[in-house]
DNA sequence: TTCGTTTGTTCACATTTGTGAATGGATGCA
DNA sequence: TGCATCCATTCACAAATGTGAACAAACGAA
């Protein structure tokens, strides 16, 4: 749990006490490549730490997987709008590979909440993550052509092609896997 | 001030008090066609709700202006990042048209919350306002064609054409202004 | 009003991306 | 081991979008 811990020390200002209230209240959970942490209809009531692998998010639109985000090491994965609203969700989370979360439920985080009322930074921790994610890959889709976009994914994610299937970054970058395959051919 | 009233009582239970309360806090302000909500490396301290008009919100690129996003009435306008963050603001907000807006600064807001604990949650609703938003921009920009993007926005914004100019629309959608003329002459 | 500026349209041609099919490698399972 | 499936690559051709230019229409200021 060494990526957990230290991102509460850097991110907050918790002292040893409250982290480990905090640290009790979490659950760790081991999840398989290919095994979900949410689908499509599941009402989201968790939001999770990913301590180690990664996940993808995705909606199933005229059978493909559409790709709408990556969370890696470091990241927290959940389903804001289903979370927030306790609405249905519209996408489904899936593991990349084998990975390892920390994962609170919404109940236990109101409890949490009581005594250490300063986690609820992590729910705005978690809205400003995914907004901001979501607000700069519309901005590159909007201004950059494809090659640009992939130029750009391979800057913030380096390693991304050692744990995503080709496909689905094409699909996260909003081209076809043919096409992402003649831009990798030129370069 | 019909708009934001109506909006107040539609979205939250605030009692007739606690309703005067909160109008007192805010302050009513007008701001002509091509003023400035808002200007790039400036810190955003507000947030206001559109009572009358519109704004879009864009950033400088190449000397191109790259919109991001429209306020029209009912929605509400801040620079979430700037705001949150106490960071400069990497976007400008503009009024598209002669505009009305409520505004309350982040100060009164930490007031008027002390008394009205309620009213966080309008901060919670700009962050969802604008979450939703840039995600459904970002899928549709990955999964759909332009002319599909452009039929999404007159269905979601149907007076879009009388408030916008046409290139600002073309930016938002992701194309050149000349793509667009082509794709309105097609139907 | 008149003139200059801004915005929208059209065109021909270039570039980018999609499409469907064929191929070969890798992977996993019997 | 052999076979089937999945994934990435390549190709030729089609469709979508960009580019630069010319022009027209709308708008605003004097």
């Amino acid at each position: 749990m060494e990526n957990f811990q230290s991102f509460l020390a850097a991110n907050f200002e918790f002292n040893p006490e409250e982290t480990q209230q905090i640290l009790n209240c979490f659950e760790k959970k081991t999840l398989k490549k290919g095994a979900y942490f949410l689908t499509e209809g599941q009402y989201c009531k968790t939001v999770a730490f990913v301590e180690k692998g990664g996940f993808f998010f995705y909606q199933l639109m005229d059978g493909e997987e559409k790709v709408c985000d990556f969370a890696f090491e470091g990241d927290w994965i959940s389903q804001y709008k289903s979370l927030i609203n306790n609405l249905p969700s519209e996408l489904s989370i899936k593991a990349l590979v084998d990975s390892e979360i920390y994962w609170l439920d919404a109940t236990a985080m109101d409890k949490l909440s009581d005594k250490v009322p300063k986690v609820l930074i992590i729910r705005t921790k978690l809205a400003e993550q995914y907004f901001t994610q979501s607000a700069e890959r519309a901005d590159k889709l909007a201004t950059l052509k494809a090659e640009e976009r992939y130029q750009w994914l391979l800057d913030s994610h380096p390693k991304i092609h050692q744990r995503v299937p080709q496909y689905y970054i094409a699909s996260y970058l909003g081209i076809k896997p043919q096409s992402l395959s003649r831009i990798r051919a030129v370069k």
